[in-house]
DNA sequence: ACCTGAACACCGTTCAAGT
DNA sequence: ACCTGAACACCGTTCAAGT
């Protein structure tokens, strides 16, 4: 039976304060993550997989699910230190600004790591998050109790803000860079949109769509300019407005 | 060379004015898309792959590949078959008003259909919409615009709007029910989180978090109402304030 | 006490050949 | 003109055994 995978080693198995029986671990929680990381970057996150991952250890397979619980656990381990070491937001005075300046430091650091979006929805996952990323939660919500809303309030606006981000972040993280430069894997596929094909209107009669067809193909490099943060101030200053009217009455 | 397979049959195909030769097709679209919604209706969204669904048909899994070009093709055209039959909103006279609605009935729509989790954040995602979906589009950009945002803000707008609603459709989509009586696989794992333990703090010190400690095991409960339209006119109202206050100057 | 090969039960996609 | 078996190149996970 193995120890609990998902649980950081105990100190005592580190520094062992007798001898072990047994044979000795091949390979430490620490070990494994580092080796992950290498992985992503050398290979591309779509490799990263437990079967890679082990022989990148030069272990077997199944040694490491004696470290992690399945390869969700791997995800969030990986995740969780990632914001260990980039969420360290600064702090302002002002409760609105406070809770904007923590979700862009939130945002920031998930959108930092294009493979977060694969676990950023994953059940349960906020729960499952490590201390500085709570902190972070915990920054948002405190914020929007001290400026006026309830704790109900404070929590659905925090819900709504963490929509917001992981939507963002995923959509971003699926949308191939369209740099005329970018050379991508199909781009010369047949069937593939090229610069001249027109954005909407695969076969669609654009006619009835007149501000879509205005719009065009500028579309695209409309979509890629980066309004995250200032959607964002937006959306917390209309909440904090709805928020503020619903207590009225 | 197999025809074009992201497009649908052409109609003399189906209607054939003179004889055809070779061998007549064992299979059409409308049969692939059909079989489709019986395996995710009957087995489950996850069953449906390639393979099984070749299986279903009868048929190779190679013939399947004359009909839709990859798997992510045979989602897309699922999804817009959904949107032509679901998407069609009442839209109020209002501009503002009718921003929301649309973007109510477009959220309502992708919701109904779990699956649609999968391809809501692939590349290129909107330009391969169909028209249904198009004109949606179409609504809230051109209600932006006849409130008073500039083209370029109309687009963000909805760009916004819709990073809202794709994050919630992916979290609540993957967010197992949480009711008691809810028997899931896996509830009785001994790691598994049950209903006496806390929602937070999984080896976390939450004596650092007293707003999040206070709030506790009501967080699910919280994060289980749904405020998507409440918190969506917040947005679109928020982000009208800023665009109008952006053209002042 | 810890590690592992081999197997289970799958995937999406493509090639070279049928019919 | 249309269809297909077989193969390619993988997955995550688990079992019954090693050492």
């Amino acid at each position: 039976m193995p120890r609990d995978a998902s649980t950081p080693d105990a100190p005592a198995r580190r520094n062992p304060p007798r001898a072990r029986t047994g044979r000795p671990p091949a390979t430490s929680r620490e070990e494994i993550l580092a080796a992950a990381r290498l992985v992503i970057e050398r290979d591309g996150w779509e490799r990263l997989t437990v079967r890679r991952l082990a022989a990148e250890l030069g272990i077997g397979t199944t040694t490491l699910y004696h470290h992690v619980r399945d390869r969700e656990d791997l995800l969030v381990q990986l995740l969780n230190e990632h914001t260990d070491r980039t969420l360290r937001p600064d702090l302002p005075d002002d409760p609105r600004d406070r809770v904007v300046a923590a979700a862009v430091a939130m945002h920031d650091s998930l959108a930092a790591w294009p493979w977060a979006a694969e676990i950023l929805t994953t059940d349960g996952f906020l729960a499952r998050l490590g201390e500085p990323a709570l902190r972070v939660v915990e920054t948002i919500v405190a914020a929007a109790i001290e400026h006026g809303c309830t704790e109900e309030q404070a929590v659905h606006l925090f819900r709504s803000v963490w929509y917001y981000t992981v939507g963002e972040i995923l959509v971003r993280a699926r949308t191939r860079d369209r740099r005329p430069d970018a050379l991508q894997p199909g781009a010369l596929r047949p069937g593939a949109p090229g610069p001249g094909d027109p954005f909407f209107g695969d076969g669609v009669d654009m006619s009835r769509l007149p501000t879509l067809a205005a719009v065009g193909d500028r579309w695209p490099a409309l979509a890629a300019q980066d309004t995250y943060a200032s959607a964002l101030e937006a959306f917390v200053d209309g909440l904090f407005a709805r928020a503020a009217a619903d207590r009225q009455g």
